[in-house]
RNA sequence: GGGCGCGUAGCUCAGUUGGUUAGAGCGCCUGCUUCACACGCAGGAGGUCACAGGUUCGAGUCCUGUCGCGCCCACCA
């Protein structure tokens, strides 16, 4: 058999991640179990792929896998991002064709033809969309792709304006110029900025004082049809009901008194923009202002802006500034720290803007969200996330839906050119519903993406059919996201399931971190920082990839990504690697075939101990998965296989094993712990473990074709084994107590030393019956004696098990020494502290007996290595 | 302004219900090319658990406050 000396992932992985994500999406028939999650992409859509799916994929990955392995059906709902990984797949093609290696493109230029792509290859992207099974209906296109989403939407989107929480309104919403599309209150993004707060003087009509207003968009105020105070504030009393003349525009504009204005707040009055202001609409609306728009849908002003019109917004505001400062109408400028909205996609500067749009009612919707969370129907994981929820929940506003975008649901919904009405219909009406007339336009805009995705754990499922698989899997059991679209979507993927299904789209809800870069940056794309996957998956390999995202992954908190992460998972992987490699150029030699015949007697104590360590491996391990521990998992895994299987286990057997001896108990066992330990890895690591265990098992009848398949191991009592894990705890001791010495006396490596080992206790009978060991793994020749060792023997480490002494070279003893010393040291001040404890009574009274009992024994302990440590210290020659 | 979270070894982080001398990986130091693995083996150094109080027989763990950091939400011009 020839096995690499080192391990390349390169070389398994295409192959069996093909497999991966073929098996990925099986129907089961009559589950049990349902796990609901979002889909992988296929290794040859890379381009979507980024750090923060590779973890969400990788624990989706982990806990499906763990299910099916304990043969429970899963049911994955491949989900939602279908345009975005539909474009990259062409894009993908694109280039390979050209023969363009992405790498070399760098994310912007990436990006750009992302872009340009979309718009020429709309339709192969259609077409792959339908070959991924996933859907969207092209609105601006005028066809349709997935009739069953479409139809789910329009469904929804008719039911939802019937009961009247769909309205279409004229209010304020946000707006991109660049975009050139209205915005959810969830895609705006506040970034602090440094800005200014001018103040500019209006002259009051009819007096000859002025008001002074702070603004820090100047050039709003050409828009302006009303100042604001305060009814409460004294300061301008001799104000209310005047009016103020609007410099530049040369407009007389009413003092109005309303409670936008804060005393407190700069000078007390407020200039009142209803068209460009969402408080200012407000108050227009309770003072029946005039609202005049003096900014357009490109972000350049109007021609109501007067002889600033067709500039651009910010030109504008420069303009103004010098106009007013020009009539000394500029009262002072104060620098000032503000907020600004910016698009969440293309960072453009967002527009308030009057426009009318569609909206969906929150209220009736978010309240038996709400409920069901508090009641616990839905569960979130960590907890914490509950609180955050409701936050949203309980101060939820109306959901702008309707968004000016060429791609998307097209909202169903049709103007009559006769009368006007609207007719909002499942099917293309042919009449107005309120005159009959003919002649009618659909709206030509689109819904938000996010109105499409909430449906979807019943849209994917058949609805609104009563079909059987939304009968067998609604509700399904888990969903796995990451908090960033805790509001955008899995909050209204709640309210949507409730509203139409009458319950819960999932029990619970796993919240995983954020990756974040080694400066603690978010990862994502726009902001360019990200470590690719694909990069790094070829370099260290898929499964180191996966195992360092799992080793972060405690839950509630962020995982920051190293390189350095990814070279320690390389090199566990490398590891078990080779001690695959061990064994199966060791079964050769012995002429064992390389196959798992099941566990033979444990006769020796480290196959007791091994099988007993196993056990509680495999226990945490199951316990971990199902409690969505993923560091745990990792964790747990790799301290067994390397340092309990590899460092002791593999190093005891390697002295049993002898040329052609055959299939013997002990090969029988070393490969069944090797094979349980893969099949426990699997979810962590499944290509080389897949890899692995096909070349364990070369025939397979009889076996499953992959171990993906093979049964995950479960805890079983009859394993464990208390007392194999103390001995050969003591064992361990020992060896390593001689190693520690041999250490501090500086032996040379290859050189056997000469020593006893004096024992009352059965570690001296475990003694004789591991000698070979004990000689072997620390290289020393012991004589085994009843008792303890005499004064000045040697070099010596002690436990309360046993005293070993070596003889130590001259010269050699000052390491001791310092040990000794040292060692006493820290035993007085435990000593020290256990006896302050044990000589308080209301310690004694009051905490539980074996609390006090454990310190007793301990205080016990640690007074007879005292003794021995002071005694060997006195020992040595001066 | 409101809410959430974090501050533990040089670095990145674990530490389930308070209970023996606080852990891991990386890095560092010492010694080893021992025929599975130098992506390795053996050994080692390194922490007043941010600070100050409090509860308790006992606090990294619970409570209060302070300082520092991060995130989310919010219509204060």
């Amino acid at each position: 058999m020839q096995i690499e000396k080192v391990y390349e992932p390169q070389r398994f992985e295409p192959h069996w991640a093909r497999w991966w994500i073929d098996s990925g999406v099986f129907r089961p028939s009559g589950a049990s179990e349902r796990v609901f999650a979002l889909v992988i992409p296929p290794p040859n859509v890379t381009g979507s792929l980024h750090m923060g799916h590779m973890l969400e994929h990788t624990e989706i990955d982990v806990t499906i896998r763990w299910h099916r392995m304990r043969g429970e059906n899963t049911l994955w709902l491949p989900g939602t991002d279908h345009a975005g990984i539909a474009t990259q797949m062409v894009v993908e093609r694109k280039l390979a064709e050209e023969g363009t290696d992405r790498r070399t493109l760098g994310r912007e230029e990436f990006e750009r033809r992302v872009w340009a792509w979309k718009r020429e290859y709309g339709d192969t992207i259609k077409r792959q969309m339908i070959r991924l099974g996933v859907s969207c209906d092209w609105g601006r296109e005028r066809f349709t792709l997935d009739p069953g989403l479409s139809r789910a939407v329009r469904e929804v989107f008719v039911r939802l304006y019937e009961k009247g929480l769909i309205y279409r309104g004229e209010y304020m919403v946000n707006w991109c110029p660049r975009c050139h599309t209205a915005l959810s209150d969830l895609e705006v993004v506040k970034e602090e900025t440094a800005g200014n707060l001018w103040h500019i003087r209006y002259p009051v009509n009819g007096s000859d004082r002025a008001l002074v207003v702070a603004t820090t968009r100047p050039e709003t105020m050409l828009g302006d049809t009303a100042v604001a105070i305060n009814p409460k504030d004294e300061r301008y009393g001799d104000a209310h009901g005047r009016t103020v003349q609007l410099p530049l525009m040369d407009r007389e504009i009413p003092v109005i008194l309303d409670t936008l204005a804060d005393p407190e707040f700069g000078t007390g009055v407020v200039k009142v923009t209803p068209a460009h202001d969402p408080n200012d609409f407000e108050a227009g609306k309770r003072h029946n202002l005039p609202k005049i728009r003096v900014i357009d849908e490109t972000g350049k002003m109007t021609a109501e802006a007067g002889r600033y019109g067709g500039l651009d917004r910010f030109e504008a505001r420069l303009r103004v500034v010098a106009d007013l400062d020009d009539l000394g109408l500029i009262e002072k400028i104060e620098p000032y720290h503000l907020a600004i909205g910016k698009c969440q996609r293309c960072k453009t500067v967002v527009e308030p803007l009057i426009s009318t749009q569609w909206f969906v009612k929150m209220k009736p919707l978010a309240e038996p969200a709400i409920r069901a969370v508090e009641d616990g129907r839905v569960q979130f994981v960590p907890e914490n996330w509950v609180k955050t929820y409701n936050e949203w929940m309980y101060n939820i506003r109306d959901w702008c839906i309707s968004r000016q975008l060429w791609w998307g649901h097209r909202i169903p919904a049709w103007y009559c050119g006769d009368c006007g009405a609207i007719t909002v219909s499942r099917e293309t009406p042919t009449a107005c519903v309120h005159c009959g007339s003919g002649w009618l336009t659909q709206d030509p805009d689109v819904l938000d993406t996010w109105f499409s995705s909430a449906l979807w754990p019943f849209s994917t499922l058949g609805w609104p059919d009563d079909t059987v698989d939304l009968r067998t899997y609604y509700p399904t059991s888990l969903l796995i996201t990451g908090f960033d679209i805790l509001f955008f979507w899995v909050a209204r993927m709640i309210m949507m399931g409730l509203e139409f299904m009458g319950d819960v789209p999932f029990r619970q809800v796993y919240i995983h971190g954020l990756v974040r870069d080694a400066e603690r940056q978010k990862m994502s794309k726009t902001r360019g920082n990200v470590i690719d996957p694909l990069e790094v998956t070829e370099k260290y390999g898929t499964d180191a990839a996966r195992l360092s995202l799992l080793l972060g992954a405690a839950p509630g908190t962020d995982i920051v990504l190293t390189e350095e992460r990814m070279v320690s998972s390389r090199a566990f992987a490398n590891k078990i690697w080779n001690a695959a490699r061990f064994l199966y150029l060791n079964m050769e030699r012995s002429g064992v075939e390389p196959e798992v015949r099941g566990p033979g007697a444990a006769e020796t104590l480290e196959d007791r101990w091994i099988f007993s360590r196993l056990n509680r491996c495999a226990e945490a391990a199951n316990r971990a998965i199902e409690q969505y521990r993923y560091h745990e998992v990792a964790q747990v895994l790799w301290q067994f296989v390397w340092h309990e299987f590899c460092d002791w286990y593999v190093e005891i057997k390697k002295l049993r094993f002898q040329d052609n001896s055959g299939l013997t108990n002990d090969w029988r066992n070393v490969l069944s712990v090797f094979e349980m330990s893969l099949r426990l890895l699997h979810p962590v690591m499944p290509f080389l473990t897949e890899e692995l265990w096909q070349r364990l098992t070369p025939d397979k009848t009889g076996r499953p074709v992959s171990i993906a398949l093979a049964e995950y191991p479960q805890p079983d009592p009859a394993l464990a084994n208390e007392t194999a894990e103390k001995e050969m705890e003591i064992l361990q001791e020992i060896i390593t107590a001689a190693r520690n010495l041999r250490a501090d006396m500086k032996a040379d490596p290859k050189q056997q030393l000469d020593g006893t080992l004096y024992s009352r206790t059965g570690a001296l009978d475990l003694a004789v019956r591991h000698i070979d060991v004990i000689q072997k793994l620390a290289n020393v020749r012991l004589e085994l004696s009843p008792g303890t060792a005499p004064r000045g023997g040697g070099i010596l480490r002690s436990t309360p098990e046993f005293d070993l002494v070596l003889q130590a070279p001259a010269g050699q003893i000052e390491a001791q020494r310092q040990r000794l010393e040292k060692e006493i040291q820290q035993l007085e001040k435990v000593i020290a502290g256990s006896k302050r404890q044990l000589g308080d009574d209301t310690f004694l009274s009051r905490a539980p007996v074996p609390v006090v009992d454990g310190i007793r024994r301990k205080l016990a302990d640690y007074e007879a290595q005292l003794e021995k440590s002071r005694s060997a210290l006195e020992g040595l020659p001066a």
